[in-house]
Formats: structure tokens, C-alpha cells, sequence
DNA sequence: AGCCTTCGACTACATCTGTAAACATTAAGT
DNA sequence: ACTTAATGTTTACAGATGTAGTCGAAGGCT
């Protein structure tokens, strides 16, 4: 069953897309690690993400590894190890996580959403405030 | 208003939560359609969804039961065959779904997530106006 | 020059999801 | 009664996900 194999395999396979797969939740905290300071070893990001997670340090590989193949963060060589850090912008991120939500559970419509957020107490009242702030400021 | 459904779930609930297993988007769409309109029979829920997602009967029998293991539905035979019906409320669902991603991309809070979708210009003036009423409404 | 540590790569494996076929049962028609 | 169509149940299977172990190369230490 263990194949010998002393073939280097491309890390570099297909160049279609590069923010275009999906990242999943365990994926999405070790972003938020690189999306927080980077670039990181992944020691570094495990550092950052194991405890408060409970994973070891090879959960955080593969996690790492699945984003590279994803194309949502980059390595760069620092000697030995890598280095990594975000291709994915937390902001296309949280935009594209946004819209799937709203256009998957409110037609599209962020109206509806915002009111089920105030029904369910989840606006503090900072958060009105702040929409408020918001809303004065999009309608300059 | 968006206050929703009672819930009539007691029936059968197993030991422990009764609406807490996670729901996935197929599940999700079967459920808006038992949402929409209910009871319905198997091959009434497929009528609802089968071409909209190419889907087949078993697929959507297959779901019919997650969903009934999940106890997000219940069945009520009906001669021979079974009518669906909802146990988790839509406004419950929504609510829950949409807590979730606050809480998971934006900290918890609101404001974070609206000024995204202002930001990208993800609300309409619909939207926007929309907001205002139920912050005046929030306000009283 | 060897041994140990450190890393990334590869492998593993259980669970969940999407999608569906095979099977069993049973009402219903003939 | 016997076949058939409808319907729920069981089983299947590939891909994604969560979580982690093992392997082999690269440096560092003695």
C-alpha cells in the first residue's frame, strides 16, 4: 500500500480560477488568522488558531494546504519553510459569504435579513446606532 | 410583520435539541417548499423543486428523510403514503442561519455586515428605505 | 558524519452532503 | 388473485469536510 514515490508534485496545478472555490468554516478561522497579520508560518498560524479550536498542528496543514489548492492563500519559500498569507481578500470574503446568504435566504434582499436580525435582538443597540451613522452617510 | 409560525413540535422529539441539527441547502430548498405550502405529499414537494434543480424522486426522498431525521419536518401518514410537514419555522430558520454568519464573520455584530452589503453596493434604495422604517420602527 | 527536530507532503478515515438506484410493500386496477 | 404503479426504506457512492497520523527531506546539533 505505500507506494514508493519520490515524484515532486506540482503545487502549481490548475490556474483557472483563484478565489473561486469554496471555503469551508475550519478553513475560514485559519483566514482569519493570515487575514488578521501575515504573512505566517504555520506554526504561527497554529499559534493562533489551535488553541482556541482544539485542532494540532497537522489539522492546520491540511487546512493550509486545502487553501493553497483552493487558491485562496500563497506560499512563499523562507528558507526551510513556507511562508503564507492571503490571496483571498477578507473583503471579497465577507461579501461573497454575505450575498450567498441573502440570495439564498432573503431573495437577494438585505432589507428582509437586517429585519430578522432585529427581531431576533440580534442588533445591539450600537449596531443601530452605527446603521444609523450608516444610513446618514449613503444618503450624502 | 415577519413574526412567524408557532411552533407545534413536540410530537416526537428526540433526546436532546429538537431543531439544532444544521440544515444543508438541498435540505433547505425542500424545506422552502414545504415552507410555501403544506402538508405535502413526496412527489408533491418533487412537483416543487425537482425541475428547478434537476433533481429526481429519490433525491428528494432522500431528503424527505434527513429532514425527518433532523426533525425539522414531521410526517402524518395519509392513507398509504406520507404528508410533510414542517416542525422548524422558516422565521426560526432564517434567524438562526443569519445569527450564524454574524456571528461567524462579523463578530457578532450588525453594523459590520450592513456596511458590507452597503459597501458593495448590495442594497437598493428599497433596501435602504426599507431599514429606516424598521429602525424608526425599532426606535419606539 | 550521524542523529534529532522540523516541516511540508501524503495518507487516513469518519461524517456530512448531494444525488440516486435497488428493494420492499401495498393499494389499485383488471 | 395477480400484476403494476406508487411510495417509503435501505443502500450506495463520490466529493467535501473535520481532524489527524505517517513519511521523507532539510537543517541543526554534537
Amino acid at each position: 500500500m505505500i507506494v514508493g514515490e519520490s515524484e515532486m508534485a506540482e503545487v502549481n496545478d490548475l490556474p483557472g480560477e483563484q478565489g473561486s472555490e469554496r471555503i469551508s468554516e475550519a478553513e475560514h478561522a485559519v483566514m482569519e488568522a493570515l487575514w488578521e497579520k501575515n504573512p505566517l508560518t504555520a506554526a504561527e498560524v497554529c499559534e493562533q488558531v489551535c488553541d482556541r479550536r482544539g485542532w494540532s498542528m497537522p489539522t492546520v496543514k491540511t487546512l493550509l494546504s486545502r487553501l493553497v489548492a483552493k487558491g485562496a492563500i500563497a506560499t512563499e519559500p523562507d528558507g526551510r519553510r513556507f511562508l503564507y498569507r492571503p490571496l483571498l481578500a477578507r473583503t471579497a470574503y465577507l461579501g461573497g459569504e454575505s450575498r450567498r446568504l441573502v440570495d439564498r435566504l432573503f431573495g437577494g434582499r438585505a432589507a428582509p435579513l437586517f429585519a430578522h436580525l432585529a427581531e431576533t435582538e440580534a442588533l445591539t443597540d450600537d449596531d443601530i446606532a452605527e446603521i444609523e451613522r450608516l444610513l446618514r452617510e449613503l444618503r450624502k
